[in-house]
DNA sequence: CGAGCCGCGTGTACGGCGTACACTCGCCGG
DNA sequence: CCGGCGAGTGTACGCCGTACACGCGGCTCG
């Protein structure tokens, strides 16, 4: 009786837990809420289970984590083959660039990981073999890969890393007091916003900026290639 | 007679706190245990005080971590007035990198803050001046800073950012078997550890990886501005 | 067919965290 | 002298991650 009222009350057949319905509600837990809203007992609450259960699956949060991050790394595109390395690099980094964008919780847990996990190795492998394949000496592909550090993985890390929240929208009068003391950011916001098409909004455009980063980056490691190895 | 006693347990004369001294010790505390070993309570017992005392000085914990960021970027040098703007913002970055180097957990820090402090506005303020005083327009200037991004503060985000703890240094055997997984990262791994002077080690001499990149960003800003605006 | 094991999920508990809130107590101006 | 004020205190709350012992149902094997 007991019993059948607690199925009834929960409603649900209780498909039993497992690793991978543990790390797919945690991404999309940490989508939702983000990663601070993340918590095991949160997570627990989720599937409908004590807090506990969840340590029969993942050893403890930090495998958790590195699960997730195996999970939204397999959605980064494989690179295609058909073209030569730069359109190939350049297309792969964009895919990696959408997961992020999909998954904005990614980059901050990435950064705070110590050891890579088998996934992003995969990646990185078959990353530096596109290098390869594209003709750069291994020496220069080292100092590459390290030049395009998390860019990668499909994002930069800003100074500052998010745009003003919508409900105080950097009310302009701020922004003119502002001159007085930071005159050269004054005069760089005002240029901005101004030759921006949209007049409200944050006045950049990520997406651009992004690859513009890129793209300066690609042509220069282009460029080193091309000069060679001597 | 207690009061006696606990002045002379205490064995200080019992300097009041203030800000300045509060964040001093929270900087000295981080660079010594880590950003983890930072808590309300650790700081307080450091500083011979009750946990909510620190309350009186800043509003929380993470006023605290913004008046940690204020002190050590008031540690770069300012910028040299007597170079092209290239050498003086080359300097000028090396300059933060080092002090990065003293405050290892400052970027881990400066990474989770969301919007800067004034100090590091300062900061980013005189490097757009720096580019306003070597010609550029301010259209590229505002790109270049994205492009930049936390590279302007000394620092680039690895994919993975700790090189391997000392107590196991990577045995070959391990590596030798990932060759099979992973034949593309034990290529590179490989040659890296053999050009090098040092057999042991990380294999990569950090400090060459950044300035490599920072003059394949600062090349690519040049040849840019000189194409000029059309 | 019965017993025992095995592994998933549970309950309880611990130590740490950030910090709200009400307090004491010594100093300093009126 | 005294009243207020501000620095430092004490206690408490609600989170967190997770160690550890336990219940219990199903499967294996005698």
């Amino acid at each position: 009786m007991a019993r059948a009222e607690l199925e009834t009350t929960a409603a649900e057949p209780r498909t039993p837990l497992n690793r991978d319905r543990v790390l797919a509600a945690a991404v999309e837990l940490a989508d939702r809420e983000g990663v601070d809203g993340l918590s095991m007992r949160r997570l627990s609450a989720e599937l409908g289970v004590v807090p506990m259960a969840i340590y029969k699956h993942v050893a403890n949060k930090d495998e958790l984590l590195d699960g997730m991050i195996d999970l939204v790394v397999a959605e980064i595109d494989p690179p295609r083959t058909d073209t030569d390395w730069k359109t190939a690099v350049r297309e792969r980094i964009l895919s990696a660039r959408r997961m992020l964008l999909r998954h904005p919780w990614a980059s901050r847990v990435m950064e705070s990981r110590t050891r890579p996990t088998m996934t992003v190795m995969a990646y990185m492998d078959s990353m530096i073999a596109m290098f390869i394949a594209g003709g750069f000496s291994i020496d220069l592909i080292h100092h590459v890969m390290h030049a395009m550090g998390s860019r990668l993985m499909g994002f930069t890390q800003e100074l500052f890393n998010d745009q003003s929240d919508p409900d105080n929208p950097i009310q302009p009068a701020m922004l003119e007091a502002m001159g007085a003391t930071y005159p050269s950011i004054y005069q760089l916001w005002q240029a901005v916003s101004h030759d921006d098409a949209s007049i409200v909004g944050p006045g950049c455009d990520d997406q651009f900026e992004f690859e513009f980063a890129l793209d300066l980056m690609l042509d220069g490691i282009d460029r080193l290639k091309e000069q060679g190895p001597p």
